[in-house]
DNA sequence: ATGAACAATGAACCATAATTCATTAACGTG
DNA sequence: CACGTTAATGAATTATGGTTCATTGTTCAT
C-alpha cells in the first residue's frame, strides 16, 4: 500500500484520467478517490497539468531507462532486445493499468512544445527505438525497405491502441502471454 | 472551395481540433477561421460535441463503406483487399489532413458509450476488419497464432499514429508511396 | 422601393470546475 | 500539557469559455 500523499494523489489521478480523460477529470474526484480534501492536492502539485506531467514522466522514464540498458548490452540481437523492451512495457502496465490508457492519449499534444524535461524523455525513447530498428536492418534481421522513424511511430501507436482496447481485461492474462502477443505483432505484422 | 456554411464550419473545426485538441479548442476560434460569428455555429450544430461527432461520423462512414464494398467482392485475396482499404484511408487523409489527428486523439473516449450512430459505425468497421483478418487466416495467408480482434486494434492504432506523426508532411509524399508504406507495416511488421 | 421572413451577429449570460485561502486539525517538543 | 509549527480542509473565489438571444443585416417577392 502506498502511504505518502504524493503517490496516493498520482495513483488516484491515474485512475480518474484514464476513465474520464484529462480534461473531463475533476480535481474533486481525484481528491475523493485519494481520500483527501481538494485543496490538499495543491500542496503537492502546482496544478492539474503538473499531475499528468509527472505521470507521463515516470512512465516514459521507465521505458527510457530500459531502452538505454538494452543499448549498452552488446551480446543480444535486436530481436531479443525488442522482446525485453516489450516485456518492460507489459510490466509497466501491470503495475498500473490505468496509466496505459493515459500514457499516449495526450501524447500528440504534449510532445510538441510544452515541458522541456518530458518531451526530451519521450524524444529520447523514440530515438532509441529508431536506433534499435536501424541496427536490426543493418544486421539483415528486419526489412530493408523501411524508414525506422515511420516504423517506430507505427509500433508505438499499435502497442498503445492494443493496450487501450484491452485495458481492464489486461490483468486476466499472464505477463508472458501478453509480452508474446505484442512481440509478434511488432515483428511479424499479419504474416 | 467549400461554399456552404455547414461544411465551412466542419473544416474550420477540423483545423482547430487538430491543433488544440477538442477540449482546448474554442468555438470563438472556429468561428474566426470559418469567417463567421460564434453564434452562427449554433444555427448549424447543436453544440460543440456535435461538430466533432459529425467529423468522426463522416470519416468512419467512408472507411466503413469501403470495407463493405470489399466484403462483397469475391475474386480478391485478403491481401489485395487490405491494399485497397489502405488506399482509401490515404485518400481520406489526403482530402483532410487535420482529421487524422482528431480521429486518433479522441477515439478511445468516444467509441465506448456515447452516440448510438457513431459507435455503431466504428464498431461495424472493426468487425469488418476482423472478418477480413479471419478470412486471411483461413486462407493460410496470415499467421495462425493471432487473435483477429487484437490484430485489428494493433493495426488501427499503428495506422493512426503513423499518420498523426507525419500529419503536415503527409502531403509531400505521393498517395502511392504512402499506401505502399502503410500496407507493408500492416502485413509484414518489422520483417 | 417596401417590408416580411430569414440569417447572422457578438455581447452578455451562465455553468463548470480549477484554484485560493481563512480556518481548523494534527503533530512534535520543551 | 501548552504552544508553536506545519498540514489539511473545503467553502468561496475566479477564470474560462460554451451557449443564448435581443438586435441587426440580408434577401427577395410584390
Amino acid at each position: 500500500m502506498i502511504d505518502n500523499k504524493y503517490d496516493i494523489i498520482l495513483d488516484a489521478a491515474s485512475q480518474v484520467f484514464a476513465c474520464e480523460g484529462f480534461h473531463k477529470a475533476k480535481i474533486s474526484k481525484i481528491a475523493e478517490i485519494a481520500g483527501i480534501g481538494a485543496g490538499t492536492i495543491y500542496l503537492y502539485f502546482k496544478n492539474k497539468e503538473a499531475i499528468l506531467e509527472e505521470i507521463f514522466l515516470r512512465s516514459w522514464s521507465r521505458i527510457e531507462s530500459k531502452l538505454l540498458e538494452m543499448k549498452k548490452i552488446k551480446n543480444m540481437t535486436p530481436l531479443q532486445k525488442i522482446a525485453e523492451i516489450t516485456g518492460e512495457i507489459i510490466e509497466l502496465i501491470y503495475s498500473n493499468v490505468s496509466v496505459a490508457k493515459i500514457l499516449l492519449y495526450e501524447y500528440s499534444f504534449w510532445n510538441s512544445n510544452k515541458k522541456e524535461k518530458l518531451s526530451k524523455t519521450v524524444e529520447n525513447s523514440q530515438k532509441l527505438i529508431e536506433e534499435l530498428i536501424t541496427d536490426g536492418i543493418k544486421a539483415n534481421i528486419f526489412r530493408k525497405d523501411m524508414n525506422p522513424k515511420d516504423a517506430t511511430m507505427f509500433i508505438i501507436g499499435g502497442v498503445w491502441f492494443w493496450i487501450a482496447s484491452k485495458s481492464d481485461d489486461l490483468l486476466s492474462y499472464s505477463k508472458e502471454e501478453l509480452t508474446d502477443t505484442l512481440f509478434n505483432y511488432i515483428i511479424y505484422g499479419l504474416k
